[in-house]
RNA sequence: CGGGGUGUAGCUCAGCUUGGUAGAGCGCUUGGUUCGGGACCAAGAGGUCGCAGGUUCAAAUCCUGUCACCCCGACCA
């Protein structure tokens, strides 16, 4: 058992720290609110960037970048934008410091316009959009930016929710409204099956209600997924800004009909959150588990030996089997700190890495293993021998003795696939067996109590319902399932007719 | 912003009640023995006890102030 790693069972929330702390995701800096994102949880960054974007493009996207900074008045121009972010925005009114009494102090004379740091862009891109429009043959746009965003948040939990988090953001605009309405649907397409395929995190597409929408959307639509202790986490959110953001900025231009009209526009996003969403959705007691799609390093040798001349021997088997696994490609091999890696994928810089560090194998065991490496494979003298390796997965803690001779590239990727979609099933089994119906408002609330997950009910998405039922619950609705039964039943808090499902759950 | 708590080595913490040489475990360094699931032995490095005042011959310890952080609420991708 991990020494290191609190168990779920024990304090989930310290579990997950421990996770993160263990497989050196990330670490808490001088910065409230905002953690430092280590090489080991930047890769998975990096691995979740490669491949959405790469969907992005697919789907006749472009990347552009637009300012860290926004002029305050600018989120003013949009109502319930400026309602909505207002109140977590870090504001810049200087831009020199000077030495005063007690050290530095902000310099100078005020800025004339404070400026906001961005917490979302759709006001700054609204204005280039503005201005880059003028004709109906400038549309469709379709850009999105990579970029940091700031919230200052009251309180903050490690990717989950940091004052300062890493996202993209795609911001749309068209001629029609159908045209919006459909790349928002197309994009939250897009992050379900990211989210399935790639994240293995099974999610409930669906559209959120008037008061958990985006500040300033005309409808948002969401993925949500349920995380191991039965709370829901918003995983992806994908908005039909309808005329709100064009009229605010006077994105117009002129169709084929010679009249002017707003554009219409939509916005779209995930954040570093996915991370934190991983974690929970596929980790155990005994540290992080990787999707093997994510997975930086998709396998971890460890070699034992005793003495110089059986490092010789098992050096020169792992060789062989490195050569065999990488399919006899030229791969560069990198070597720091006793570790040796070696390209797996070049089209997604997946290693794979053998563990020459000095120090015994049950410590590399457990190294690799609370790093949530898809598999691990164990080499010593008995198996150079015999002519075999030792496979351990990650993902079910199976163990099997393999002939060297099977050990290929197209095996490693066949056992890579098969463990993705064990991982993703064993997730979505969870999910449906946490999925409840509740037919009365009081078997809602002993669900949520008792048991947790998300409940599904008739209910009529109303403001003031919702908040008395958050308020006796502290669940929300999660979002308006697309899935929807088509027949009529009664609301668990009012009792009227209704033809509405919804999820309940406690969310992050 | 309300309620509670904590600041001592890189980390986790003991010591404070009753003032008297700055401690443990983990981690780190060096050497040796080890090595099929977190090794052991030996030697070492590492501290303005959050900060500022005060009391005292003497303060990590008592008093006052202050700052920071954590947890629970309200707010949230």
């Amino acid at each position: 058992m991990a020494k290191n790693i609190k168990p779920r069972a024990t304090d989930y929330s310290q579990w997950y720290l421990d996770v993160i702390k263990a497989a050196k995701l990330a670490d808490y800096t001088p910065v409230k609110g905002c953690m430092a994102i280590r090489p080991e949880g930047y890769a998975i960054w990096e691995a979740i960037q490669r491949q959405l974007d790469r969907r992005f493009k697919a789907t006749g996207h472009v990347n552009a970048y637009f300012p860290l900074l926004i002029p305050m008045s600018f989120l003013a121009k949009e109502a319930e934008h400026v309602e909505g972010f207002a109140m977590e925005c870090a504001v810049v009114t200087h831009s020199k410091l000077e030495k005063g009494p007690k050290g530095l102090q902000p310099g100078g004379e005020p800025l004339e316009e404070p400026l906001i740091i961005r917490p979302t862009s759709e006001t700054i891109i609204g204005h280039m959009y503005s201005e880059w429009v003028q004709s109906y043959r400038d549309l469709p746009i379709l850009i999105n930016q990579w970029c940091n965003v700031m919230r200052w948040e009251m309180r903050t939990r490690l990717f989950l929710r940091t004052a300062e988090f890493l996202w993209q953001e795609g911001h749309t605009a068209h001629e029609t409204a159908e045209e919006g309405r459909e790349e928002t649907l197309k994009m939250l397409d897009v992050y379900a099956d990211f989210a399935e395929n790639v994240l293995a995190i099974p999610v409930v597409k669906g559209e959120k209600t008037e008061s958990e929408k985006f500040p300033g959307a005309v409808v948002t639509y969401c993925i949500e997924a349920l995380m191991q202790d039965g709370k829901a986490l918003q995983c992806g959110t994908s908005h039909d800004l309808g005329q709100n953001f064009s009229k605010a900025f006077n994105i117009k231009f002129l169709g084929k009909d010679q009249q002017q009209k707003h554009a219409w526009t939509t916005s779209w996003g995930v954040s570093t959150r996915l991370i934190g969403a991983l974690i929970m959705a596929h980790s155990d007691d005994e540290g992080l588990v990787l999707p093997p799609r994510v997975a930086p390093d998709v396998a971890a040798i460890v070699p034992i030996y005793r003495g110089p001349e059986e490092e010789q021997k098992v050096r020169t088997f792992v060789e062989k089997l490195v050569g065999s696994l990488t399919g006899g490609r030229e791969t560069n091999r990198i070597s720091r700190h006793g570790l040796e890696s070696w390209q797996f994928d070049p089209a997604t810089e997946q290693r794979i890495v053998a563990d020459f560090r000095d120090s015994r194998p049950g410590e590399k065991h457990f190294h690799w293993e609370q790093r949530g490496v898809p598999f691990r494979i164990e080499v010593g003298p008995r198996d150079v021998d015999a002519g075999n390796i030792v496979l351990k997965g990650r993902i079910d803690g199976s163990k099997e003795i393999v002939p060297v001779a099977d050990a290929t590239e197209s095996w490693l990727r066949a056992k890579l696939e098969a463990a993705q979609t064990a991982l993703f099933q064993k997730a979505q089994k969870y999910r449906d067996e946490n999925t409840r119906m509740a037919d009365s408002y009081e078997q809602l609330k002993q669900i949520l109590k008792d048991k947790g997950g998300f409940v599904r009910c008739y209910f009529k998405p109303d403001r003031e319902n919702e908040k008395k039922i958050k308020d006796q619950t502290k669940a929300t609705v999660r979002c308006i399932p697309f899935e929807q039964p088509g027949t009529i039943g009664k609301d668990v808090f009012t009792g009227e007719e209704t033809m509405t499902q919804v999820l309940f759950a406690t969310a992050y």
